[in-house]
DNA sequence: GTCTATATCAAGATAGAC
DNA sequence: GTCTATCTTGATATAGAC
């Protein structure tokens, strides 16, 4: 096999950057190609549409989370409050201060009314990351308890993305860490 | 004066329901003229441009919250508790089972990164809202304390919506009102 | 695998008749 | 005030040379 100059991975990082700045529809296929220095017709190699593309993108975005932010939760060994901390800080770094905000909150409110396919994988996101959450609560709370504060969490999360990106500060962000640790003792 | 068949404000409750459901990049001035019922030639009589005719219609949202959803919560000779689920009905009745959710979200994670027109009226809206559950809040807890459970309640509330439009269901929303409703006695 | 060239279509916006 | 017709641009996508 030939050694490839661009590869889809390299593409799919590339790509994720620029919808997370511009938003899905705002983005043209000749920002990604440029973003990636292709030409347009070169960046077709890689992907046949706009669409497949970014449902590869938030598929990729569901599995780097499983497994590198949302597994923290599941490290039964460490405490709660311990384990809590750990995610939130690693989630932190996939949110905080990243131009265009959680590409899953950007691309649930602009597309997820109108996209089947985007709405399903957008839908796993959130559910796994509310899980996460949820199997953190549960060892301090009731299972109802944990579902909804989990739940909230999330919600309060990307709400505080919302005002990060509109009010240029990340304060909004770390507020709501500071209250999601809040809830252990 | 002549009467004139649409009137503007017609136009801008047309197209504020397409924008929120469709979002701003994804509707065109061809989808608003036939919601309107006009020719796409006819609408430009009303407004000059996309941009112009949305921020219109951000602004006119601001003033309708402001004049009949947020004034409620200055309304002082009524109860902390009882002014706030009374603003939160109302506040219900703008987002809730909207087809679309909130246009303010919306168009916030959709263009507030790069629409400086925009972002001042989106961030007007949100710090007006913030503003009036801080006015209720301040009547029970301290200056610091209610500014910050004013932000947390709006995220939450917008984060709710996110949900409600993921979920296909009104119960996130209805979750946050009874959170916000439970830091009353 | 990358390029140039191009087909096709829809968008925002304008002109001018009625 | 509404219409039809049109201009111009930029979008998605494809074809085929290198």
């Amino acid at each position: 096999m030939p050694i490839t100059k661009t590869s889809k991975e390299e593409i799919i990082a590339e790509a994720l950057r620029v919808f997370r700045k511009k938003g899905y529809y705002n983005t043209s296929m000749s920002d990604l190609a440029t973003q990636c220095g292709l030409q347009k017709g070169s960046f077709y190699h890689y992907f046949p549409s706009k669409e497949i593309l970014m449902a590869e993108i938030l598929k990729n975005v569901n599995s780097y989370l499983n497994t590198k932010v949302f597994s923290i939760a599941f490290q039964d060994q460490i405490a709660p409050k311990e384990r809590m901390e750990k995610m939130l800080i690693r989630l932190g770094k996939v949110l905080l201060s990243q131009e265009g905000g959680c590409i899953a909150g950007n691309t649930t409110l602009e597309t997820a009314g109108q996209n089947t396919i985007f709405k399903a994988i957008l839908k796993n996101i959130f559910t796994d990351w509310t899980n996460a959450m949820k199997h953190i609560f549960i060892e301090v709370y009731s299972e109802n308890t944990a579902q909804r504060l989990a739940e909230q969490a999330v919600m309060e999360f990307e709400g505080a993305v919302m005002f990060s990106l509109l009010f240029d500060s990340d304060q909004y962000l770390k507020d709501v860490f500071t209250r999601t640790l809040g809830k252990f003792k």
